[in-house]
DNA sequence: GCCGTGACGATTC
DNA sequence: CGAATCGCCACGG
């Protein structure tokens, strides 16, 4: 819905629907793969605004069908567990999709990263 | 229309 | 390599 032509032009006012915006392109996600803050607000056309977007996906709604699980740091680093209503709960997602983790606890970028066009 | 806030990002110490 | 700081942008009050 709303999903503007692409056509390549993502200029469209930044406000208004970007949250709508984010959770859409975060919807694009393939399964098994993850997207970062910065890559969807890039795509969006703001480059800085992945504060902004991970603002949105802290106010996505559970009964979303967003899979904001997929959206981590550009580090590979999870979000916040608590936030996420458990500890393990957004990793334990990633692991049912495919996603590989490393060591250190944090999604294989090299391998799940993903970028929207 | 200004201030504060925030699931980030990159740089600097 | 880890921690701290500044900068970014959008939203709410």
């Amino acid at each position: 819905m709303r999903q503007t032509p692409p056509s390549g032009d993502n200029h469209v006012r930044t406000t208004d629907a970007f949250f709508g915006r984010v959770w859409s392109l975060a919807a694009t996600v393939p399964r098994g793969k993850v997207t970062t803050y910065g890559a969807i607000a890039r795509a969006l056309g703001s480059p800085g605004a992945a504060r902004t977007v991970g603002w949105a996906m802290r106010a996505t709604p559970a009964e979303s069908s967003v899979p904001c699980h997929r959206v981590v740091k550009m580090t590979g680093e999870l979000s916040p567990e608590e936030t996420f209503g458990g500890p393990g709960v957004q990793r334990s997602l990633l692991e049912s999709e495919g996603v590989t983790f490393d060591a250190q606890g944090c999604v294989d970028m090299k391998h799940h990263l993903w970028i929207p066009a």
